[in-house]
DNA sequence: ATATTTTTTTCGAGGCTCGAAAAAAAGCCT
DNA sequence: AGGCTTTTTTTCGAGCCTCGAAAAAAATAT
């Protein structure tokens, strides 16, 4: 299990702390570098000369406002976005898109695309995600040979490894290995993320400042997702993409959830079970899709007076802020950023929600806990996807013997 | 933050694995090491003849049971016991224990005391600890020079840096910096753990087969404890030991808890809510100390016939059950280690347990879940004591400048 | 034009791991 | 018994890697 470290590995796992720095700091010198890694200067100097002469990186003028200082100026070291690049695919309810992504992170092509995924076949739902990334990879305008990895993401629950949708609520099907699929069909590394995963891997790079080390992303639609950032690391479950806060345990034997089960979070505070609430239905009523549209002019029926809305939205802000409280026991409180349709409408839940964390062991800190919202996930979630499978790609062009378009092998060459 | 690898760091580092894979192994040969290691002979050579000159390994023929084979037998390596040593503090409900145990992990020396942890003041309690260890320093019959580690142990919250007990049930003081205080009086580096922590810790070592990378060992003793390990590390909260599995919401504006708080599982599964169910006082009693003696007569009277006793162990169940079902939302399914008094009366827990997870996330893997039952949980808090202040230790030795005792300071002294 | 300052590269030293070969220590076989 | 085989452990030289110091480079300040 536990394996030493080899002598080789030194070079490679430092290799990786510079490209990753330059990945997170834009455009550093060598002497940053040094300064953040704790390398040598030498070491720095040698191991980017290599990294420039294998096209990783490429030399920059810095920003000019630094040219004030004396003395020689620093030679910004930037990613060449012509490494390599990365495909992304996001499969949601109704909707297919894929993106390619330079190494830099630029999106250099786009494709979206609407389906029907509640009642297509299995055969069908891969066939059109094949083949939408399909059309990318013979785009006669796109220089795709150099598409190092392939990382899609689903509404739904994952496998630890990354390999499979395991369960989704947009479609019937289950069980759907769409990263050997993918894998297989193009000779591409590919990887199956799960969507709210990938929306905390967004934020992180968005705002390091606030969503570096522990944060919470909870995703408010029509069911309720998390992704879970730890000590800095992307939380996943034992076996699956872990973190289903929407099926914690808010009242046992309650509300019908679209899960089958009874009392869950989701069946108080997703959307349909929003809905339902407002149009007092029940909470056994079947769950139905609600548009997004709807949702905000419920949201703005609530607004308008005290009536079964706002009671639906304080009922949800009940649910989460239970739900965030027995969170709140396991890991402590963290800063926790709301997005999703319904996170517009957090002025409806947040007083609810409040007052409920206040019950709960998150209580002695409730003012600390701070909320962000932001209604759109679509966006983060493919940045999320490009990240990973940029910093993916970052660690690969260590391993000996992968071959980086237009690169050496990671021997010197000179 | 994520700092580069220097060229010594390796040594150390490969240092330390061979020292972890003797301490998993018990005597290994030097041929298994570079086996499970994965580094080659002439280091793993070069290495422990290095630890064996500093005194921290020694040789010792292998189990005999091998020398049938042809060929050079194999040297096994053991750790040297009389290398250093550590000491365990445990401080539980009125109970305090101190051991010394050898760096090989024997225990050459304890006392134990009763005091009245509840109504001590600060001052006392925290002299109470010191005098303790100061009288294992002061045992003339003991070599204690070598003392290089105090691990404490205590029920209660403590803080993510292993520095102070923040909260306890066991007393009215908060925010007692004992690794702290035990450091400045006896210039020995000390650290103050959890007690569930330390449980999966002990059950870590204890069996390493069943509780690897992924367990759940929870107390069921006046308060309800988890210990959890997850990719075989032990989780903490962001800021506190976390884990407070008993303070994870089961009904929302519940039972009373001891907490203060309203519907945590620990006020339906705690020994004193079963006891004042099983008594019928309501849920609002105010929660009382409740001996083992009379846990035990309690679940033999649930055991003789269904009356209220066997009610109130089977609401515990049910709230342990969905308190569960919430946690395998977020991790997943994994095995569970009942331990304390009412580990003893799990029978009486189990079917309202089980009933309940399979009404939650959890309930698709039901029958994967494995319970185990250990009623004493006093011996595995120490135990996880003193493996934590010896891993510690372990890590420690290749930090240069580190005096063993009787050994050189890491440099070839041949 | 020279001095100063800051960044980057160069170069030799020291350490570490590795593979191959040698040495050591047993049992096996005639 | 003595040589042979097998297995473990050690030894030795080669190849990398990082580091510190010094040199080189490239700008501004005087």
């Amino acid at each position: 299990m536990s394996v030493g470290i080899r002598h080789d590995d030194l070079r490679r796992r430092n290799r990786a702390m510079v490209i990753s720095a330059v990945r997170r700091a834009g455009q550093p010198s060598r002497t940053e570098i040094a300064a953040t890694t704790g390398l040598s200067h030498s070491t720095i100097s040698a191991i980017s000369s290599d990294l420039i002469q294998e096209g990783i990186l490429t030399e920059s003028k810095p920003n000019e406002a630094v040219s004030l200082k004396r003395g020689r100026p620093q030679v910004g070291l930037a990613l060449n976005p012509e490494a390599t690049a990365v495909m992304t695919v996001v499969l949601s309810l109704n909707f297919l898109s894929v993106a390619v992504i330079d190494y830099a992170g630029q999106v250099i092509a786009e494709e979206q695309r609407r389906l029907d995924t509640a009642i297509m076949p299995r055969d069908e739902l891969i066939g059109e995600c094949v083949a939408i990334v399909r059309r990318r990879f013979e785009d006669p305008d796109l220089d795709v040979r150099g598409v190092a990895r392939i990382a899609m993401g689903i509404q739904g629950i994952t496998d630890t490894h990354a390999r499979a949708m395991l369960w989704s609520p947009i479609t019937p099907q289950t069980d759907i290995a769409f990263a050997d699929i993918l894998e297989a069909e193009f000779g591409v590394p590919a990887t199956m993320e799960n969507d709210c995963n990938m929306m905390a891997v967004a934020l992180q790079w968005r705002d390091p400042e606030r969503y570096r080390d522990d944060f919470i992303a909870i995703l408010l639609s029509h069911g309720i997702g998390m992704g879970l950032v730890l000590k800095g690391e992307l939380f996943t479950g034992t076996h699956s993409s872990g973190g289903e806060f929407g099926h914690m345990i808010h009242r046992p034997g309650g509300a019908l959830c679209r899960c089958g089960r009874r009392g869950c979070v989701e069946a108080y505070a997703g959307n349909y079970a929003i809905w339902r609430n407002a149009k007092q239905m029940g909470e056994d009523a079947e769950p139905v899709d609600v548009s997004d549209a709807d949702m905000r002019s419920l949201a703005a029926r609530a607004r308008a007076g005290d009536g079964p809305e706002r009671q639906a939205y304080r009922k949800a802000g009940e649910a989460l802020g239970f739900g965030l409280g027995s969170l709140f026991a396991l890991i402590d409180p963290a800063p926790v950023a709301m997005v999703g349709v319904s996170a517009a409408a957090f002025d409806l839940i947040e007083p609810a929600l409040r007052e409920a964390i206040a019950q709960t062991a998150g209580g002695q800190h409730s003012k600390s806990i701070s909320f962000d919202t932001e209604p759109n996930e679509l966006p983060l979630i493919r940045e999320g996807c490009a990240m990973r499978a940029l910093t993916f790609v970052d660690q690969e062009i260590f391993a000996p013997g992968v071959q980086v378009k237009g690169g050496a092998t990671g021997k010197n060459v000179a």
